[in-house]
DNA sequence: CACTTTACGATGCGAGTGCATTGTAATCGC
DNA sequence: GCGATTACAATGCACTCGCATCGTAAAGTG
């Protein structure tokens, strides 16, 4: 079996192209032309390396997930619960030119898993994980006394997410600048946090 | 010149039938010819009404607004800020099949809205509406006493409004139930308002 | 050196797309 | 009633799409 090839690089590197078709012109330009000529390769080639287009989007989708979710865990050594959620939070919102392209293609992921099922299926699978982080944060604060006890973690989790969610369109659209958004979230974990000292 | 017909009534009878066809397949199963299908009529006509496909989504688009503003105007007696927000909250989410199908298109156009410039311009119109009237909410709350004086109105209505957009999805892919949704709107709601009581 | 498997490149096909064109009734002003 | 305009219906066109097929060069194994 020749395999002078990286099977897994090639992959990568057709996803990577994809991705940044789908950031520039949405998911609906993304094809199997397009995506060849974007990556410099034959659309033979693309082919030989995903089977239909369906499993080359979901390829690239998870591709991109575990690209933000590394991110996120670099974030995972602040100094606090607070810390650490707000740096999760921002990295996931569009405020510098990498972080907009991703924001693009999420949103349409997003309304994509609408329609169809394995988009849906995967979104199903990565929300628990999601505001389950969330939850224990904010957990561990009411443990250290900077979250009051009485307040709901899991449904907190959940309204931090679906914030963050809901800004991503008004700040990709421009109704809002990096600067609103970013002051939008202190001011919510504000609310959240109680202003020790 | 012969105006036997009703020519609005026609476009909305159109354009209703390709709101049918985007919630229950998405906005890229819309065509010219699924349209005419859907709505019964011949694919001339549609092009007699529309000259192009954009001006018919746009079209589509802008009376799907106009109707969930009609809903949420009729909310607007409501007793009380709170009840008011609540009920114009409530209106935009997925909780019954009207409001599903509505929110799946409306996620598809906020999708469309990032890479295409009619939706988005058309967004970053109705944005500032919609949340300067939650903001006008908030504030005569703090009139009445209801909520505390000292929260930033504007930021809360952004707040109260992303949240309610973040909610949409993990609504209609079912990883939060309707009850839940409404639980989270409610649980948010308590934490704004003072509970005078 | 065969023989098989991988890794492509090239081409073609049927379906579907938006849109333009053409034809033709019907209905108005005159 | 006659020309002009409207309201369609039917068809065609150029294009794009995902995918299948075919051919072939290279690299391993025996």
């Amino acid at each position: 079996m020749p395999k002078i090839v990286d099977h897994e690089a090639r992959r990568r590197h057709i996803a990577d192209a994809l991705l940044r078709i789908a950031s520039r012109e949405g998911l609906d330009a993304v094809s199997l032309r397009e995506v060849a000529a974007e990556a410099g390769v034959s659309m033979g080639m693309v082919q030989h390396y995903f089977a239909t287009k369906d499993q080359m989007l979901m390829f690239a989708m998870i591709q991109l997930n575990a690209r933000i979710g590394e991110r996120v865990a670099t974030a995972m050594d602040a100094p606090s619960p607070r810390a650490f959620l707000r740096a999760a939070i921002l990295e996931l919102l569009p405020l510098d030119d990498e972080r907009r392209s991703e924001a693009r293609i999420g949103l349409a992921f997003l309304a994509r898993s609408v329609v169809a099922d394995e988009p849906a299926d995967l979104l199903r699978q990565a929300l628990p994980y999601v505001i389950g982080f969330y939850a224990e944060q904010i957990r561990a604060a009411q443990e250290l006394g900077q979250v009051r006890a009485d307040l709901d973690a899991g449904i907190e989790a959940v309204i931090l997410y679906t914030m963050a969610q809901g800004l991503v369109n008004p700040a990709l659209i421009g109704h809002l600048s990096p600067e609103e958004v970013v002051a939008t979230v202190d001011y919510h974990l504000d609310r959240l946090f109680l202003t020790s000292g």
